[in-house]
DNA sequence: CTGAAAGCGCTAACAA
DNA sequence: TTGTTAGCGCTTTCAG
């Protein structure tokens, strides 16, 4: 590995010189540039960002927080913030908390000593005050959480009142929710939406809830149990796994979907395509807001302003097969 | 944030001192030693990562390199080997190559650049020359290609067989594939484990051979098209996305899953337990692939032997409803 | 057992 | 327009 001083020497200037063509910074003479460019080239010399960073205290890296890339709505969002970072030659280190806040806390401090330029956060858990004292940009993706940071999410209250009302326009009556996990506020915002359709709509009725924790298993399970109980017409389920759970209950009673209960999930993932029949859900611009966040994360750590703090994604209905009945 | 000369002025020590209870090494005088140490805990300092990596040279960071993190068979990969590379105190790079040759080469060398301590590699197109000249270790993953490095694969030929074998052992006799990428090795040794056992069992046909590319809807429409030019009672897929893709064909021309086609994949993602019916499989073992693979990268960044270069896995069969029938 | 000093590879004043 | 110099924060000889 060639060195700036090897390149200094080769070319019969002070590194100084090399440095100053290397960043385009003050005045070099033409000759002399010339000169330094064809040492730079023999040599295949390229910095060494280390000692760069060591020095600037910026490392053209960012780190990105989620709970588990294996959870099928983060690969995309990843790839998203990966793509846009790659634009402007950020790199990114990939960390998975489980939604532990020892495991956040542990993370931060490493990316920290690695002088990261940015933190995208996903998650709900983190204590406030950790990310508070956070020297560094961050961002907030996904689970809107706290006010302080710029964020991006999707309308998780609106999009959980359309897939009510989607279920009442098909003529669904008696329409349970799945329930994400109580500590995920994405999965609260979507329970007060359905909970405020159901009541502007004369339905509501607390035995309808049914206690989910985002997992396909456990929603089936306790699908099954709901069935039993309680007579049923259409279900909206907190994400896509649970209502893939509820597919598998309602058939696994000899119920057909639609025609005895209809589906609806949410967020969009590729599987709702995959399932018979094919989900209907409430699609998240997942791919979008992976997208902005890291432009934003970009504008803060270029230090220049962001024209808008807090951004929430718009919602859309994706009608399938498993709501596809007559309207009355 | 605090830096060793800060604690070592507090703990009235050289900055030699505080490096040496730092790092366990050298000998240091008893009282000296708490004295440091309540200064680090009073000024709550963490030595600098990149002051430490730019003079030694290792960052206690490694390169993944995916061919795309939202096909999802990786997810579950990566997760593996960031948690393996966790445990030993190193943090991933996530990057997403496309596998572009160009992509794959710009992040190697940027990987470099920033002294990572080594890299792992899933993928098939990059040219021997680039990795070889690498002067970090490198683990390749999933796909093998090139045998100068240690790599970690499952037994793609064996599997091949194995699902070939079990849709003859359940009545089929005109068995189709659908073929991955003829770039991709692992595809092509699905493929050669298709072909031989089909020809061990005298029931070799050119015209079974339907070509995909690993993805879902190619799949469905190549599959569509070859159901109507010949008749298949069985399928055997390259990869679960393709699967999934035949069984929509299938189920679209009107025709029973597994009654009159049965249809099997390979990889054994999580999807294949979602559809109706739910798919069997060649399962691979991928987290422990990942967990292998990042094992033995840390040996070598240790400096250890390897006890094995080449690591081969077993592959399962794991029966569904897309298969089940009577046996003869 | 401890400190002084050199240097990892780069950048940024400050002079010249 | 260019070179000299002093670090960024850490580790490691080498003396003492």
């Amino acid at each position: 590995m060639a060195t700036i001083r090897d390149v200094a020497k080769l070319a019969g200037v002070s590194v100084a010189t090399v440095s100053r063509v290397l960043n385009q910074n003050g005045y070099v003479n033409e000759d002399t540039e010339k000169r330094v460019r064809k040492a730079i080239e023999q040599l295949n010399y390229k910095p060494n960002e280390v000692a760069r960073t060591l020095f600037k205290k910026t490392s053209k890296t960012i780190g990105l927080i989620v709970p588990d890339i294996s959870n099928p709505f983060f690969p995309e969002l990843v790839r998203a913030v990966e793509d846009v970072m790659n634009i402007y030659d950020y790199t990114v280190i990939l960390c998975n908390s489980d939604e532990k806040n020892e495991k956040e806390k542990q993370y931060i401090e490493v990316l920290k000593q690695k002088y990261v330029d940015g933190i995208i956060l996903t998650t709900t858990e983190l204590a406030m005050e950790e990310v508070l004292e956070l020297d560094v940009p961050v961002v907030i993706l996904d689970r809107p959480s706290m006010p302080a940071f710029p964020s991006v999410v999707a309308d998780n209250y609106g999009g959980a009142r359309l897939a009510t009302r989607h279920l009442y326009d098909i003529g669904c009556r008696k329409i349970a929710h799945i329930q994400g996990p109580p500590h995920v506020v994405n999965a609260m915002q979507r329970f007060s939406g359905y909970r405020d359709e159901m009541q502007s709509l004369g339905l509501w009725d607390e035995n309808l809830i049914i206690q989910g924790n985002y997992q396909l298993k456990q929603a089936k399970e306790a699908t099954l149990q709901a069935l039993k109980e309680y007579q049923v017409d259409g279900i909206f389920a907190g994400n896509d796994a649970m209502a893939v759970g509820a597919l598998k209950a309602v058939q696994q009673l000899g119920l057909r979907v639609p025609e005895d209960v209809a589906i609806i999930g949410y967020d969009g993932i590729p599987l709702t395509e995959m399932t018979t029949p094919e989900l209907s859900t409430i699609s998240q611009p997942i791919y979008e807001m992976g997208a902005i966040a890291a432009r934003i994360l970009v504008k803060q750590i270029e230090g220049k302003p962001l024209e808008q703090i807090h951004y929430m994604l718009p919602v859309e209905l994706i009608e399938r097969q498993s709501t596809r009945r007559e309207k009355r």
